[in-house]
Formats: C-alpha cells, structure tokens, sequence
DNA sequence: CGTACGATTGAGAGACTTCAACAAACGTGG
DNA sequence: CCACGTTTGTTGAAGTCTCTCAATCGTACG
C-alpha cells in the first residue's frame, strides 16, 4: 500500500468501514475513492429518502448521524436502527425499486451521493466489492434481527444497554469512539421511538443505568466506565456485527 | 416458454418464489432448474442450521414449515421469521461466514442443500440470476423491519393480525393458499416467540380476533373471511414483500 | 430575557405476564 | 381399538412492567 493511498483511507469513512467488515485490494481501495460523489450538507430532521420514494442515486454518510424509521397510520413512529458515518442506509434502493421505509437525519450531517449507475460499473469491474457491498447489506439485516430481539425478549434495562454496546462497537470500527466513549447526538425520545419505549420510561432506566455505574450520560456525551459489566447488562454479543477484527472498546 | 419448462416450473418452488419477485428469461429458469440439490427429508423440530455454524450449503426449503430463531442468554426464544417452500432461509450464508441465528423445523419437513460454490457459478454466468438473491435477501430484511415495527410498536391484537396477513400473503405468491386460507402448522407457543407474547395471551388475543370474526382457526387450518377487515385490524400494507404482481388474497 | 426543546418527576391506568390448574387433542404402543 | 402419556389449548387470578397524562425544571439559543 503506498503511503497517499493510506493517507486517503484515513478520511474516507466508506473506505474505513468495509474495511471493517472484509479486506480490500489496493486497487478495489482506489476503484472506491474514485467513486463519483455529490456532497450534500443537510440540517437535523431533514429525510433523506422517504416511504415510497424511487431513488436514483445510494447516500454515504459522511458526517453526522442518521435513522432509519416508519410512521404508523396512527402517527407514532418505529426507528429501525441509528447509521453513522461509512454506512450507506439506502444500499437497498440498488435492487428493491421502491423504498418501504424512510431514512432522516438526527442532527447536522453531510452526506454524499453515489450514482446506482457507478455502484453497478463498479461491482461489474470488481465483482469482489459487489460481494462486499452484499454483505454490508446482510450485516444490516442482522443488525435488525438483534433489535428486534432486544424489543420482543428484552427488558428495557437491557435493551437500553444492549443499544448503547452496538453504538460504541460501530462508533469504534470507523474510528469515531475515543477509548471509553463516544458522542452520541440522540435524544430521549428518540431512544424511546428505537426500543419501542415511552420517552419517560427511557428516562427513568437510564437513570437506574446511571445509578449502577453503568454509563456516563451528559448532552450528547457518552462515557462507559466497564465495558465488561454493560456488556452484561445488555446481554450483547458483537457475533451479529461481522466485524472482522473484534476490539473491545 | 416451452411447455415442459412451465411444467416443470411448476413443481419447483424455487422458482416459483423467484418469479414472485422478478422477471427470468428461459434461460435463467433452465439454470435454476439444474442446480444441484441434495434433498433430505427432516422430521419436526429439528436445526438445520445453528447459532455459530459456517455451512457450505444453502438450504431450499421444499415443503414444510421452518423458523429462523434465536435463543436469549436465559433460555427464551425469539421467532425472528417463517419460512415457506421456495425459501432460502440461509441464504446470507454466502457471504458471512458464521451464522449468526438458528433455522429449524417447525414440522416435517424437505430441504433441497445446494452448495454454495454451485450458486456462486450459477450468478457467475447470470449476473442477474444474482442481483435476483441479492433482492432476495434484501425483502428478507424488509420482513425483519416490518416484524419489528410490529413487536416494537404494535398491540397484541394487530400484531398477530398482521403475521396472518403476511403468512396468507406469501402463502398465496407460491401456490400454497386456497381462496380464502391456508394450512398454518404453528402453535400458539410458537407465535409468542415469535411475536414476543406469552402463550396466554396469544390464546386469548386469539379468541378476540375469532370472535370479531376475522380468522377462522381450527388445529391448523386458517380461514380468513373477510381480508379486507384482517389487513385493517392489522394496519397491514404488503409493499414491503415487495412482490411483482400484488393480487389481494 | 423570553422561548422552546429536552430532561425529570409523580400518580394512576392498562396491557401483558406469570403461575397454576384443567380440558382437549394427538400419537403411540400394547 | 383402547389406554396412556404428551403436547397443545383454555381459563382464572394476581402481579408487574410500562404507558399516558400532566406538570415542573433546566438549559441552549435567538
């Protein structure tokens, strides 16, 4: 690997994150950052794509953090899982023409957006990264598995603490966690649309995570002193993250 | 098409699942229809793959009735999905190594285990016979956030409505539902897993939805008189199968 | 400095669970 | 073909987790 190509790698989220979950050639690494990118910048609460929507273009993360939800017809809302920068959450809009759920941003985010049209010449030249992307796809749906485990078998204790160890995991595997926490820009409420929890019962079992020394929850900061006994709590396995290199936070 | 082909296709529910949700040439249907397969016959009740396997087959379902789940820490279980004939419930063994879930039987049931390197051919010479799986996959974890919304965000009532719906629904795309029902060899037991309720309610809930005159139960034979009101009840849109040809049961 | 949004607290209500018992259906072997 | 055990379905009652409603507090920001 020459030295510019290992420079670039530092700042391109997408190029940290597969490499997260699968090894990539020096020549499949500058296939990716040759990628053609329209980078957009947008303000909190904005949709990226909507229920219904017919995309033709996938959105990077480049900064920022996004949700993936759906709106009940009685208007309550169900957020399907957090996405942080490297991931692509609309991935899916390659092969299922119409979107079936909604993807927004939580606060300021940059994002970029790539062409179908280059992701398909892409895979279709190096048919590696197509299984790569195939994957991420897969890693995806078992993230949704996880969740709906948390919400149908868990405790709100432990659904809370098992959320907070896939964050910290992820925020880690781009780089974006510092040794014992990370920033994690989502409100109360927003938790409570995630589990399947009311915004005063997400309150109340943060606090009693709080108060067993669990987190360190201040604004958008968070901190975890034992990562041994979260993880308990939580009753998480990072098995279901496929990362290729498992470091405990 | 020539006749012995839509004859054949016919019997092969892999087939029939794939042209519920794509357009095949001729071509790609004689494919799929000399792929090797390795049938076995699994009495009820049995793992076909386990939390933590790293198989080198895929598993098409036959006939039968199957579930992928997953067993929490302190013993419960959690029914993360049906699967029907013409299913590949372990598809995404293809590009994650470990699995990360079990699938098992929920009555006798035949598999057809196909290798992994003969599907990597298969899409090698047909890249669309790949984007194809790949969509496949893809509505797999459709159904994993559409069943998360429920156990997220939905009552006891419209949950188990909601399952119906998507049962007769994906029933009806392979052949496997009459006008009005289907065979549905599933206990009460089995829906709270999978539903995230314990048995006594289902039962109870059950009764509601029978007494409403929704679902006609009895043993394992399912009735449903009147769709339009159980879609209502269930607050059930079928997008998200994302099926070609959307026909109401 | 007011306003708005998020966090916090209290109290009462409801959906669902657990425990326990019993009835019905099913398959199996004698 | 019946007796038997096992599984599945059904019912009752008490308990608990979580929700809803409503009010208060804190803080960032224009």
């Amino acid at each position: 690997m020459n030295f510019a190509l290992h420079e670039q790698s530092q700042h391109n989220p997408l190029l940290q994150k597969l490499e997260s979950i699968s090894v990539l050639s020096d020549e499949e690494k500058q296939a990716i950052l040759h990628l053609p990118m329209n980078v957009r910048v947008l303000e909190a609460d904005t949709d990226i794509v909507r229920d219904g929507d017919r995309p033709s273009d996938c959105c990077l993360i480049l900064s920022g953090f996004i949700c993936r939800y759906k709106v009940l017809s009685d208007g309550r809302r169900q957020i399907m899982g957090f996405y942080i920068p490297g991931d692509i959450p609309d991935l899916q809009s390659l092969h299922l023409q119409v979107i079936d759920n909604s993807v927004g941003t939580l606060v300021k985010s940059s994002v970029a957006l790539i062409p179908h049209q280059s992701l398909r010449d892409l895979w279709q030249r190096y048919p590696n990264l197509g299984e790569i992307l195939w994957r991420d796809t897969l890693i995806d749906a078992a993230m949704f598995r996880e969740w709906l485990i948390g919400v149908g078998r868990r405790s709100a204790y432990q659904r809370i603490a098992h959320l907070l160890c896939e964050l910290l995991m992820r925020m880690k595997a781009v780089g974006l966690a510092n040794e014992s926490g990370c920033d994690l820009p989502v409100t109360q409420s927003e938790f409570g649309d995630a589990l399947g929890l009311s915004t005063v019962h997400v309150n109340r079992v943060l606090q009693d995570l709080r108060r067993d020394g669990l987190i360190v929850l201040r604004g958008s900061s968070l901190t975890i002193p034992d990562w041994e006994a979260l993880q308990t709590a939580g009753d998480f396995d990072p098995a279901y993250l496929h990362l290729i290199k498992e470091e405990a936070p």
